[in-house]
DNA sequence: TAGTGGTCTAGACCACGCT
DNA sequence: GCGTGGTCTAGACCACTAC
């Protein structure tokens, strides 16, 4: 009697919930509109507290709601298309970047770093640790880590730590002659110092882009960035937006 | 009296399950390897099963974890490195790409594919579904939007629909002169369809990559690539492996 | 059929941002 | 202090897989 055609498909209840909220998200509401709140929500829809948080996690992960403790949750804009390609085909701090070095220390590899290196455990590397602004918002940390090898005339005048620091071991960096550079991207989870310079908390979900960098026959520094994944689009090639430019093959002999 | 030295750091529970859960399967478990079942683990840890769960959650995320319903939960493999750089630079089904065609349905474009074809909102198109398979197992589903216009030669003789009909459009593409292409990444949730042809549950986290190509001054094809964003890591430019360690595999020369 | 992970509930308390 | 989202609990039932 009372069977429905919906036997066949029990649809979990937290997946139709992120539909309709979808669906009202784009009717109903304006980018920075601040939604009712959690406890108000689930009553309005009869179901859970933890359930209708499984939804507007779904909607969090896809960029469609920012959410913040002890202030509520909002209507997100779009992602924000960020270049990780070929404009920044030199090395990093160069000239124009949009990175903001923030410190640098000197110390031991440690093992995974050593890995990529090509490098034995414990040999000494700078750790420069860098910031990627955008429109005024912190999209993107980075570790960049540089053999001291690769940059042998690196004064000792320079501070032992710091910005400063860090602008000395990117200045020599620039002196290198660059062979090519090799990139990879998935899917992590902040740690708690990154999370801290994003502005989230940890363990949120984040794109890692792991950079290495080639030459004179060597891995001569490698980066880790790690980005916002709920308000960042990873963009490579020219036309990061509409632009539609023509593009010519840069396809280099080695 | 009693005060730790925690006091000012209260991490959470599943945070700190995550770290020693870590560490377990780096030193106490092989790959594959089956863990208990979450109601013992959350007994062993002194936590309620849905605490348990976030840990599993985030490491799942970090590809350390794989869980399936009615089994249980397995140490993941290290994530398969999948090329999605240069060495791609020709149309899509070119000779030798890792893609199988699956279907193929012609209709008017939705809106927001429209809009990324700079056309108008009715335009017919091709919708090309695609697999790409690694190492035998399912790493990404694709759609591929084609523009009618792009293809005026496509034989009415070929099949209304299906592969050959996908084969079709594929072959047709490769005798436009590519002038370029434009490619994007971004964190999504597996939509129904793609969760099934990845072996998935939907919503779960995927990497979208989007990839328009050019040609005759248009916006010849546009290319919407969900990978497992639990098993992937996209890799661009020359050396796409890292070389984590024993690598073993029977690299098959086609 | 037994055992697994997936979903859902109805509470509670905590950490944080504002005012 | 108050309201927000974040964490946590102790259950229950369901869907799936393998035997």
């Amino acid at each position: 009697m009372g069977t429905t055609q919906l036997d066949t498909v029990p649809e979990p209840k937290y997946w139709h919930l992120k539909t309709v909220l979808s669906e009202a998200l784009d009717s109903d509401f304006a980018v920075g509109e601040i939604l009712p709140n959690e406890r108000e929500l689930a009553a309005r829809f009869g179901v859970a507290r933890a359930t209708l948080r499984q939804a507007l996690e779904q909607l969090e992960l896809e960029g469609r709601l920012q959410r913040r403790r002890g202030v509520g949750t909002t209507v997100a804009p779009p992602r924000v298309g960020v270049d990780v390609g070929a404009s920044q085909h030199g090395w990093p701090g160069a000239a124009g970047d949009s990175w903001q070095p923030v410190d640098c220390v000197s110390a031991a590899a440690p093992a995974a770093v050593a890995r990529m290196l090509d490098g034995a455990a414990g040999d000494e590397v700078h750790t420069v640790r860098r910031i990627r602004v955008t429109h005024g918002q912190p999209v993107a940390a980075e570790l960049l880590y540089v053999p001291v090898a690769s940059v042998p005339d690196l004064a000792a005048i320079e501070a032992p730590s710091g910005p400063a620091r860090a602008r000395g071991v990117l200045r020599e960096l620039q002196r290198l002659v660059m062979e090519g550079q090799d990139r990879a991207v998935e899917l992590g989870s902040a740690r708690a110092d990154d999370a801290r310079e994003l502005d989230r908390l940890p363990g949120a979900p984040v794109l890692v882009v792991t950079t290495r960098y080639f030459a004179a026959g060597r891995t001569a520094a490698v980066s880790v960035a790690t980005y916002r994944a709920d308000t960042c689009r990873l963009t490579f090639g020219d036309s990061g937006d509409l632009e539609i430019s023509h593009h010519t093959q840069e396809r280099q002999a080695s």
